[in-house]
DNA sequence: ATGGTGGCGGTGCCA
């Protein structure tokens, strides 16, 4: 059971390459973040001719999440606890059976909170809580559950390509470092790092100044396990390559395989 | 060199 996460900067933009990394690479279970489009937009039956059915909240211009996959899919939360009229589209949360039990996938997409000592920060901060909430709810079931996207936060200096140059970046302060440690506190499992202990693991170069050329990246993407998924763990990968092609979204995808049996 | 790139929407906001 292959599950990925994607921020494509703009579904209506990134079809092509989409298309042809699902068709490529076919996850079990994909969720997007920032598809800058609501449904109408969404480019529906393209997508759905390469097999996935297609879960989405979507937004005018900005944000909009999606969960993709060809399995049955029971699609559990739209939002997270305490959302309110007109909230951003930043999570959807759904259900497939597996021969091993029931696995959730919730995708986020994670307010970026520049610049700090802002509301905007204060809003990623408790955006964060509330997301440990979820997590807290989800981890009582006692189930497989995979919380992947675009977190907004680079967990450690190894994480920033220049931790002086982020000093001052939301991505980086001790609040968000610390909201993110809660997450694995509670006894989730950071995929990428339970296969990769140290060294850079970009996931997220920057358009301006030549930041892939001269690997000046991030690591913001990530997949967070329960107990019961992380036992089942196999497999992790970046797919670093969909940076270099044409037209690519700043972030790439970043997946983890499950041995659900069956 | 106080810039640079990209997406949305039709001007500045967001990342």
């Amino acid at each position: 059971m292959k599950i990925a996460t994607w921020n494509v900067n703009s579904v209506r933009k990134r079809t092509g390459n989409l298309v042809s990394w699902l068709e490529r690479t076919k996850p079990d279970v994909v969720v997007l973040q920032e598809l800058k489009a609501q449904e109408p937009q969404f480019p529906k039956l393209e997508i759905e001719a390469t097999g996935y059915k297609v879960e989405m909240v979507g937004q005018k211009a900005f944000n909009g999440v999606a969960l993709l996959t060809p399995h049955p899919v029971e699609i559990t939360a739209r939002s997270l606890p305490d959302s309110v009229d007109d909230e951003p589209a930043r999570y959807i949360e759904g259900r497939i059976s597996t021969p091993s039990g029931p696995l959730t996938v919730g995708g986020i997409y994670l307010p970026n909170g520049n610049p700090i000592g802002t509301e905007k920060f204060a809003y990623k901060i408790a955006w964060m809580e509330r997301l440990a909430r979820r997590a807290r709810d989800l981890l009582a079931k006692e189930e497989m559950f995979v919380l992947g996207g675009d977190y907004n936060v680079c967990p450690t200096d190894v994480d920033v390509f220049s931790p002086k140059l982020f000093a001052n970046d939301a991505l980086c302060q001790p609040e968000s470092r610390r909201a993110f440690r809660t997450l694995l506190n509670l006894g989730l499992t950071d995929a990428i790092r339970a296969f990769h202990a140290d060294g850079p693991q970009y996931t997220y170069w920057d358009y301006q100044a030549g930041a892939w050329q001269k690997d000046n990246g991030l690591r913001i993407d990530h997949l967070l396990l329960s107990p019961q998924a992380a036992d089942r763990l196999t497999a992790v990968g970046i797919d670093k390559g969909e940076r270099g092609k044409g037209e690519p979204s700043d972030h790439v995808p970043v997946w983890c395989e499950l041995d659900v049996g069956g």
